[in-house]
DNA sequence: TTGCATACCATTGCATGCAATTTGGCTTAT
DNA sequence: ATAAGCCAAATTGCATGCAATGGTATGCAA
């Protein structure tokens, strides 16, 4: 019942975000299309579809190609979603959330703490809080009510390591990684603190602090560039240039 | 040397702001490619570019349909503008503008008194305001450099009724409109002097105030649909339910 | 040896044929 | 008369053929 193009769009997205292509490199149908065991046209269709989403980018002689992010676009992105999730941690606060909203989020605060307070975290640990960081982070955008924001984090989250989670594996590998999670982790109390008293503000500013770690992360990445390669293939797409101001 | 799939692109966006399709209605391929004598491959292209804008919606069985807005929806799109504009001119205030950059503000905010202090404004006059509108608060969003910004800007602007100039062909009709003009244009003021001066915070507070007459416009059209559809065509794509909250 | 022009090849973009699925209408039975 | 089921027509989704454009390599001339 899934259609080719979904199929495609699927497959293709996981080989870009895997750095199956090098930043530059064209992007031709008829390989693709063989590649996937599909033909030219859903590829095709997948390829705008990829564009839109700002992963590939149009070859001036036609076509598609990989495109070529600098760590500055993403610090950017990042910041931008720092201050839409604060906005709408803001519009939660401000508006009152529903009462199963706040148990959903305070089950996700009590799984992520058992997982940063445990003494060795594995990698199972870190999986478990991805998957509960995005639950938490997709919670509170679901719960502003506003779609304008939903809509747009999506957007904003199909750049590669603008999502929340995105370079949450380069904290696996620091020292120091586990108590940037539990700093991560006492944020995230805040948050819903600010959003159950109500304080608007507060949680705006809480959003937009939020992300500093992830730009920490991003930093440290980029100055490691073989480490980064390795724990986030997609690295590969990032060129260096200019991350500060 | 255009391309069909771009020239379709444009044609059928036109179509569709002017109010061509019923909102729920089905887009179907074959009239649409004799209506625009292509084939239907560049209008297939075409329906998926104006699906990632948000303009339509795959339809259950296929296809895709025209999208139905909520008024809800267009004032959280605004709403949400506010927020990234008065963000982007508040990176701006913070980092400092080039003198060109603040030269070109001037320019547009010396254009825009003129107008809006001139004693019968015409059609001309209104037309000359949107430009200049549109040309200010672009400027500030480029002056931002924050590329993710502007992308998601774009994003969020091909919404129709949330882009910084589209709800102002109400003011034409109001007894009132010339005096609202009058306070955007001192929001104006405002803004490129909190830029000059540095101060982030009132820049911020600016820009989502500012997205306060766009949706006291935006009430305005809902709450008289049929001048609204004389207006604005496409008015015809909004469901009226539940503005407010 | 280098630079330019030409020819060939690959790739994109468009058109159209074909199969599968859905929609809408009509008929029949209760 | 109404509802349900079936059939037909149309529309989507996919595959592929064809033409045009661009890129590359090779050869020739300076």
């Amino acid at each position: 019942m899934t259609s080719q193009q979904s199929r495609v769009v699927v497959q293709l997205r996981d080989m870009i975000l895997k750095g199956d292509f090098a930043p530059g490199e064209r992007l031709a149908e008829i390989p693709l299309a063989e590649r996937l065991g599909a033909s030219r046209t859903p590829v095709r269709l997948a390829l705008t579809t990829l564009e839109h989403e700002g992963l590939i980018e149009p070859s001036p002689a036609g076509g598609y190609q990989m495109r070529r992010f600098t760590s500055r676009e993403i610090d950017d992105a990042i910041r931008l979603r720092g201050v839409i999730e604060g906005c709408a941690a803001r519009l939660l606060a401000e508006e009152g959330a529903p009462r199963p909203l706040l148990r959903k989020l305070r089950d996700c605060l009590e799984e992520g703490d058992q997982i940063v307070n445990r003494p060795g975290m594995g990698l199972d640990d870190y999986a478990a809080y991805v998957e509960m960081n995005n639950r938490f982070h997709a919670l509170i955008v679901q719960g502003s009510g506003n779609a304008a924001i939903r809509r747009t984090l999506d957007f904003l989250n199909s750049q590669p390591f603008a999502s929340p989670s995105a370079m949450l594996p380069m904290q696996s590998s620091m020292q120091e990684g586990q108590q940037w999670m539990q700093l991560a982790q006492r944020q995230h109390h805040a948050t819903l603190q600010a959003i159950e008293r109500g304080q608007g503000a507060r949680a705006q500013a809480l959003g937009e602090e939020h992300v500093e770690i992830a730009r920490m992360n991003l930093e440290y990445a980029v100055d490691r560039p073989e480490l980064a390669a390795r724990l986030l293939p997609s690295m590969r797409l990032v060129t260096a240039p200019t991350l500060g101001g």
